[in-house]
DNA sequence: TAGTAAATAGACGGACCAGTCGGTTTAAAT
DNA sequence: ATTTAAACCGACTGGTCCGTCTATTTACTA
C-alpha cells in the first residue's frame, strides 16, 4: 500500500464511510457515485484518484466494513473469553445484533456481506471472492470456538465441528 | 382485472417469467427493461401496453411468484395433511428448498421476497406493502399449524404460537 | 364487411450512469 | 525559490436507463 498524507487518508475514509452506509442503506447499484462524493463532499476527479472504479470500491469497502464489524463486535473479547460457549454465544448475539435496523419501514436490514453478495457474486468476480473469504473466517472463527468447546467438554462432543460452523 | 385474450395474457406471462427470472438471478436494479423485453420477445411498447411502469411490474413479479411458489410448495398438501407437525416440517423443507441453487458461484440465493424487498424497501412503498403482506401470509399460516399441533398435543404447547411462527 | 379497441412495434428523448481528462491547488523535497 | 508529484476540481463523454410517442397490425363486434 502506498503512503498516504494524513488527509488524503481522511478523503479515502470518507469515502469509504460514504459508501459504506448508501450501499447498505440503498444498495449497490441504487447508490450513484455522484451521490456518495456528494456525501464524502468531494469531486468526482478526486474519486477517481483513490479508486480505480466503483468496483474496486465495493470490495474497499467490503475489507473497510470488516474491519468496523471486528471492532463492533469486540473480537478481543471473543478471542480471550475463557468459555468458549461463552464467546460462542456473545459472538452470535453481537453478529446478529448488527443485522438489526429499527426504523418504521424495515426491522432487518440483514448481513451487509450478504447483501452485497447477493446484489454483485453474478456480476463480479473480486465481490464474490472477497465475500467468500469472509465468510470463511467467520465460519472457522466458529469452528475453533467450538473445539475449544468440546475439548473442555462444554460442547456436546458428537457434533461435527465444521458442519455446525456452517 | 380488466379481460385479456389468450394472446395477449401469454404475452404478459412471458414478461412476467423473463422478469422472474432475471430479477431473481441479477437483482432489480441491475436488471434493464430492455433485458426483460428481450427475453420475453417482445417490443418496449408492448411492455408499457401491459405494464406502467418498472415498480408495477415489480409488485406483479412478487404476486406471480407467489402463486409459482404456492403451486411448488404444494400448500394443498400442506393444509390438507392430517397431522399439523408434519405439515409444518414439510412446509418449512419446502421453503428452504426453494433457496438453494447449485451452481458453481453461489449455493444459497436466498428468499426471493427478501431478496427483493432488501432492494427495494427503502425506495418503493408499494413493493415494501406486498412483501410485508406475503411475510404476514406465511406467518399466519406458520402460526395456525402451530395452534393445530398444539391442540393435537403434536407441539408443545408452553410455546407461544405468534412468537414461533415470527 | 366496416368499425373500433386491444395488442404490438420500435424510434426517440431526457435523465442519469460510470468513467475521463485537462487544469489547478497543495505540500513536500531539493 | 524552484521543482515535482500528490491531491483535488468539475465540465464533459459515451452509453444505458426508464419511459413516451406515433404508427401499424390483430381481432372482436356490430
Amino acid at each position: 500500500m502506498r503512503q498516504l498524507s494524513t488527509k488524503a487518508q481522511a478523503t479515502r475514509e470518507r469515502i469509504l464511510k460514504a459508501a459504506n452506509d448508501l450501499f447498505y442503506l440503498h444498495g449497490y447499484h441504487a447508490t450513484g457515485l455522484d451521490r456518495i462524493i456528494a456525501e464524502a463532499g468531494i469531486a468526482k476527479g478526486n474519486f477517481y484518484h483513490h479508486f480505480r472504479s466503483k468496483e474496486e470500491l465495493a470490495t474497499a469497502v467490503l475489507d473497510w466494513h470488516q474491519d468496523l464489524a471486528f471492532r463492533e463486535i469486540d473480537l478481543e473479547h471473543i478471542l480471550t473469553e475463557p468459555s468458549p460457549l461463552q464467546a460462542l454465544l456473545d459472538l452470535v448475539t453481537r453478529m446478529t445484533g448488527r443485522m438489526i435496523c429499527d426504523s418504521d419501514i424495515c426491522k432487518v436490514r440483514g448481513c451487509f456481506f450478504g447483501n452485497f453478495a447477493l446484489e454483485l457474486s453474478t456480476e463480479s468476480e473480486a465481490v464474490r471472492n472477497k465475500v467468500r473469504n469472509i465468510f470463511d473466517g467467520v465460519r472457522q472463527l466458529l469452528r475453533q470456538l467450538i473445539e475449544k468447546g468440546q475439548k473442555l467438554k462444554e460442547i456436546r462432543s458428537d457434533l461435527d465441528p465444521d458442519k455446525t460452523a456452517g
